[in-house]
DNA sequence: AGCTGGCACTCGCGTAGACTGAGTGCCAGC
DNA sequence: GCTGGCACTCAGTCTACGCGAGTGCCAGCT
């Protein structure tokens, strides 16, 4: 642990380096704080700080900045959310009132919302499932063979899955196994369907058994990820090879979403280079929290900066959104 | 028009840029192609290349590079499309081999092999509408005067849109406005609905008339985009200032959608730079395809990369893909 | 008339040296 | 234990300079 002084030096220069992006000497840090001592001695208590991992210089006669250890001091010790400014406050307002039922589009626009708040690259993960349950299914004829199987959720969410029959179908056999499908998935949620009644035809029975397992799947695929000002990170770094890589990343959702659930321990979560594990998020961080419907986890939101991102305002804004978003969609 | 002379040089030139993104001087041009003459010669007719403006010196004393003027004439006279690889033409084959049926992943996925392909950014807009029929429609309850309209079109898109309800709903009169609002639209086009038959009472009327509404400008937003491998047009440039506002304009949808529609006189189109009418573009080149369905016009595939980039391999792969896509979503 | 070899000229680029200034580590003294 | 002072380091900037790719032009050849 770190003495007050310590702690307060890092703490100036960590918000030094997160506004100019420059290494930062111990005469800045005299200039811009109020530790009451000289410049000879913060270089003292800074050469401590490096040998403990806080910081480094990228050269000598340089300035120091952070590491990821520092940040990670930084975040758990010496800030905490910030206060949102009147504007963003109005802007979050603005969006919860105008805001209306379905939840894709929901969870789209609050991407940009967050994007807007903060300047980065915004992330939301919607998971359909535990909360929601069946309420419509539908068999829809698409050719000959093909067969789509369209389940609206309670939450408004939309899922389809193509089911290719193995016989010919008509539509008084497709409305007889929609209607067997329905008995088995109606009302319940995506994970336990019921058995279905059979119907007594050995083929309508079989294109009811496909159509539940698809309807099982799509309840697996049912992950949504939205990201939102993916070209803000731009304004981060300058070497368009690491930018190519976070943008590929992104493009991946399945890393998307891993990224933000294996974070997600409890609560508002702040993971800091290596921490997310993926590798080219090395100089990034990642804001998350979860967000939930009626008690129940539904999802994640946060936001992808620089290493050098403003936590104060990148956790206050999160920590908003996630919760009037929970508490917005559980009140439906 | 340019004589022969001039246009050989102009093609080692382009060609020869286009492969290694540095200025091409005379002797290089006599080095890789076949004109018979010597670098003084070459000099001479660049002297003319440039005050017709195909070409620009970047500086005094250093080669030359195409302009947009260069790159259109280079387009239009002097190279066509070329041939896929065989690892190329295999992956064609089995990406259509093993799609299936649903129309708005096999756009994505039709966007992603696109990307791959060309090694650039990759576009794809899918209109519904025209050529597709309404197969099934349904209003399912989400609240108590929150209603989803949910169209299923006969190309498999599933369209959605919330309804606000004046009055509290029940199962019974949902059902009651469901089956009025499929008789309206079932089987046609969502630009033709049919008056909805009244129920005879008003409040379920008005039901429908709102849903019918929906239903309407559900077709208006059914143009879906699908961007795929943005980062790799990373690799292309590397100023991040100029990345940030092309990665800025792939996410705005609508700007998209113009961009390939605008283009999209007949057939296979090529806009470079200014042509393209979005400013940030002034670098790049997009190759754009319409596929039809049906003889119908039906959306538009295309790739976005830098002005210098390989259009021959462009040019081959956008209207390869877009011919088989078509050729598959015809068949069904 | 048109092409070509030759030549002087231009100028970006890379290297090398000098200077500057921000920043450090250390030490002696308070 | 803090501080002022001092020698030292080194990235960044500037200048100088040579190199080389490339040009434009011209005289001479075909």
């Amino acid at each position: 642990m770190l003495d007050d002084r310590k702690s307060a030096i890092l703490r100036a220069l960590v918000e030094r380096y997160i506004e100019t992006a420059q290494p930062v000497g111990s005469s800045q840090i005299v200039a811009s704080s109020e530790v009451g001592v000289s410049s000879a001695t913060v270089r003292n208590e800074m050469t401590v700080l490096e040998s403990e991992g806080y910081i480094v210089q990228p050269h000598t006669s340089a300035g120091r900045i952070p590491t990821e250890k520092g940040y990670r001091f930084f975040v758990d010790n010496l800030t905490g959310p910030g206060e949102l400014g009147p504007s963003q406050v109005r802007q979050v307002r603005s969006f919860f009132s105008h805001a209306h039922g379905e939840l894709e589009e929901m969870l789209k626009s609050t991407s940009r919302l967050l994007s807007q708040l903060t300047a980065t690259t915004a992330v939301v993960v919607g998971e359909t499932g535990e909360h929601a349950i069946v309420r419509s299914v539908q068999l829809v004829g698409l050719g000959t063979r093909t067969v789509l199987a369209v389940v609206v959720m309670s939450d408004g969410v939309v899922l389809k899955r193509v089911v290719e029959s193995p016989e010919d179908l008509d539509d008084e056999r497709l409305a007889r196994a929609t209607e067997r499908v329905a008995g088995a998935v109606l009302g319940y949620g995506l994970h336990d369907p019921q058995p279905a009644a059979p119907t007594g035809d050995r083929s309508t029975d079989a294109l009811v058994d496909l159509a539940l397992d698809a309807v099982r799947h799509a309840g697996e695929e049912s992950k949504r990820v939205y990201v939102e000002g993916a070209s803000r990170i731009a304004d981060a770094f300058d070497a368009t090879i690491q930018l190519r890589e976070i943008l590929g990343l992104l493009e991946q959702q399945i890393t998307v979403v891993s990224l933000l659930e294996d974070v997600l321990g409890r609560g508002l979560t702040v993971a800091i280079g290596s921490e997310t594990g993926v590798a080219p998020l090395a100089n990034c961080a990642v804001v998350v929290a979860p967000f939930a419907i009626g008690g129940e986890h539904a999802g994640a939101i946060g936001v992808l900066g620089p290493a050098r991102m403003n936590y104060p305002e990148a956790l206050a804004a999160v920590s908003a959104v996630s919760q009037r978003l929970g508490r917005m969609l559980t009140e439906g």
